[in-house]
DNA sequence: CACTGTCCGTGACTTTTGTCATAGAATGAA
DNA sequence: TTCATTCTATGACAAAAGTCACGGACAGTG
């Protein structure tokens, strides 16, 4: 993916003017992360505008005793840690590759600012930005403190693009996606599975009764 | 506490020009409710921007089986739902007022909107406003996730003011807030007096040991 | 093809949360 | 004061989630 395509497809920078993405594209540079590579820190101050061109990025928090929340995963054109670059304050998540050669496209603030101050209706795609975002946090937060694991559990596979698909992460990752364990995925998802809601063979799942799914992902 | 009082203590607003408060002033109305009246349901337009003046709100999300989570407990001086007032979507929240005689100023939408487009500066404001909620958000989705009830009744309890004090709210409430029931709130209650972290007199708590309070407040 | 590292599945528990039912405070109005 | 209402406390369970330990599948490497 190309420096023009990413930043086109970044919400807040679609209806940008034409040349405030060519201005963008010539003041930032491509970063390579490998495997597992950290792309920032939580509480470190904001590296700018931030978006993957390839492979895929997992944005998350970790607790004290290093149980970890994932709270996005960022495949190509989409654009990572907002909320620092627009308030200017740090980090509140952490970011690593998930893949090999992750290549992410990055502006520094100072640049990234300048722009912006030169395209002030900038302003208001970013501020429906964050909004959208925040819609998102809202439902995680009610799921969260008021459904099962089971609940989100289904919430996650019904967010799967097709009925039949291969699970596209480790139920590790699930788990930290979802607010479980390792474990508690695997019991759920056969649990699912006796339940007839599901179908499971090896890593593929087919969705059997949606309907009921989605009984369960909205809190029974 | 006058309309513009509670302008002046609006995040959003304190720094606006003289003109825009007063512009502000003029073009809202006084609403008052009465205690448990319901100011907006979720998944309705924004009503506009709104203050609370007198008496407090709570602001929340119910799931389906009735149980409800408080996101926020508005206190006079305090504007209640930005997000759809910025955004123009709906209430992702619904709000009612705790106590009898709430008094709410209300400016609707399209006379704020216009407003606000003779005073883009705001819009910066409203940013930074919506960032900080959005990093508040992200601090409770993270409690609920991987912290315990003990955990987040700790966090509650070290965020009132001073080191004793009187439970400013029923279990039911308190539970709300923290993400669990009325029940647990009390033997959690009873627990961390056990273990000599709290004494608990009728409501009167009074904190003993911060130290190890704070440090189940950070998940152990 | 053995070896290693990573991941999945599961039994056996423990701990944490939630539910139900009931008995007493506490509060406020008549 | 008396009564009704609202809250709190608590026992007895039930259900959900988390922990630990281990066996086995599988992929990649030398």
């Amino acid at each position: 993916m190309t420096r023009d395509d990413a930043l086109r497809r970044v919400g807040f920078l679609k209806d940008a003017p034409e040349a405030a993405r060519l201005a963008l594209t010539k003041a930032g540079h491509v970063q390579t992360l490998r495997e597992g590579e950290l792309l920032f820190l939580e509480a470190t101050p904001s590296l700018g505008l931030l978006i993957v061109l390839e492979g895929s990025l997992k944005e998350s928090k970790l607790d004290a005793r290093g149980r970890e929340l994932i709270l996005a995963i960022h495949k190509p054109g989409s654009s990572v840690a907002e909320l620092p670059l627009f308030d200017g304050g740090n980090h509140p998540t952490q970011a690593s590759a998930l893949t090999e050669n992750t290549r992410v496209f990055r502006v520094p603030r100072p640049a990234f600012e300048s722009i912006l101050s030169t395209y002030p209706e900038l302003g208001w795609a970013a501020l429906r930005s964050l909004a959208i975002q925040q819609r998102k946090l809202l439902e995680m937060l009610k799921a969260q403190a008021l459904h099962t694991v089971r609940s989100r559990l289904a919430a996650y596979l019904l967010a799967q693009k097709s009925a039949t698909f291969s699970l596209p992460e480790t139920n590790e990752s699930i788990a930290a996606q979802v607010g479980t364990v390792r474990e508690v995925i695997s019991r759920t998802l056969h649990q699912l599975a006796d339940l007839g809601y599901i179908t499971l063979t090896g890593r593929t799942i087919a969705i059997v009764n949606r309907a009921a799914l989605e009984k369960i992902a909205a809190g029974e």
